[in-house]
DNA sequence: AGAACTTTTTAAAAAATAATTAAAAAAGTT
DNA sequence: AACTTTTTTAATTATTTTTTAAAAAGTTCT
């Protein structure tokens, strides 16, 4: 399991982060917003601890934010109970939160809870179960695609480059970008892994995989995907 | 569906709202033992999920109190195993109860298998009921499966997976989540457990156990149940 | 055209996950 | 208490996915 800890008291993340790690999870930190955000993107991390109060975006906007476009379960820290309402509610969509001082205990269950509670389909990367665009389809639930009424089976790898492609159509992402997001910032294999990835998502998605409609290749640069 | 939810935790109040609002269900909330009476008067509520432990009257007398005048499903929430036998007695009339702290999803299924249990003739209270989805059948008064008119007997757990896994057609459970809800929450055991118990399912249900057409993997996630 | 670089393709090794089997432990019955 | 059934554990085998490596094919630039 990964958690990513997002607070700006370094000491706290340190504590924090010296507990989970004691229980055989892996822990990133990051110290403000921004860096929270971008680290979300990272599909491997399982749950983030994220403080409401930061530096340059607060935790509510930072947890809107991720909710754009990721359903990883947050627990929230919090100085005093004001606005539990707002936090746990649809409005901010974390799944639970704590009020500091906290006991780490209390955390590690509350974490623990949390992330028994999500289900495969739960723990995909968007609301809805089942998104579509154009003639493609992906199921979260299932982790399968389908285009134009053929579903097709992919393995775990295929389906989460799928959904980022398809979730940012158009964007080109690196092999490096794809390395971080996909297999996780600390990922220490070789970039060529994603050329092999792509080809085998393009042989069971495109027609014609020698020339492909759907995921193109920006030479030089990476891969992106286009509406066909 | 509309369910009440009495309980003086709020937060645990909003949480349960929140997950079952997520299913498409109408929550309404009670924090206190009258509050609770005045609002079961209402006869479009189908279930209601009663904590134990409450202000100003206890859960039992609530219950009680409902049963005079209503029929309506009641799933107790309880801190300990505590007399069980009595509150799922005739002389308390609940239907179902879960022990503090529970999971959600335990909670969701339980109370699905509830209304499930109702909804044919509720008034009748009988405890007669077969689901039927497709060919296949289940009985839960003698907790068998029949498949196409074969009757089949299976174990405790066997039924308690098989039920689980055809109300929710099509949605995939990781090995954990089965752990989490068909054997409890904080069970210790190994998930391997969960792979025999559903290489014995299929042994009884499948046509050919090696090529399943009704409890599917999905690979790198759980296991599914999908109408042949 | 040819050198330098990038991408695609292929094949095989390595890693991860699932199915199967058998035996031990626990629970339930007679 | 002996017996039967069910559940769990553990070890082995099989399968699928992922990664690595290297050759082939395609671009770009001078």
């Amino acid at each position: 399991m990964k958690i990513l800890i997002v607070d700006d008291e370094k000491l706290l993340v340190k504590g924090i982060k010296y507990n989970f790690e004691q229980e055989g999870y892996t822990v990133l930190a990051a110290y403000d917003g921004e860096e929270a955000i971008k680290m979300a993107y990272d599909k491997t991390i399982d749950l983030i601890i994220l403080d409401l109060m930061l530096p340059k975006i607060d935790g509510l906007s930072v947890c809107q934010k991720i909710r754009e476009f990721s359903n990883v379960p947050i627990v929230m820290l919090t100085a005093k109970n004001e606005d539990m309402d707002k936090i746990l509610g649809l409005e901010y969509g974390a799944d639970d939160y704590l009020t500091k001082p906290f006991n780490v205990l209390e955390l590690k269950a509350r974490v623990k809870a949390v992330l028994r509670r999500m289900t495969p389909a739960e723990a995909g990367r968007t609301k809805e179960s089942i998104v579509s665009i154009g003639g493609v389809k992906l199921d979260y639930n299932l982790r399968r695609v389908s285009i134009d009424d053929k579903t097709i089976d992919l393995t775990a790898k295929e389906f989460d480059l799928m959904d980022l492609f398809v979730c940012n159509a158009g964007k080109v992402y690196s092999r490096e970008n794809l390395l971080d997001i996909i297999w996780g910032y600390d990922y220490p294999g070789d970039v060529r892994t994603v050329d092999v990835h792509v080809r085998r998502l393009r042989e069971k998605i495109e027609p014609n995989p020698a020339e492909p409609v759907y995921i193109h290749t920006k030479w030089g640069v990476g891969y992106y995907f286009k509406e066909a």
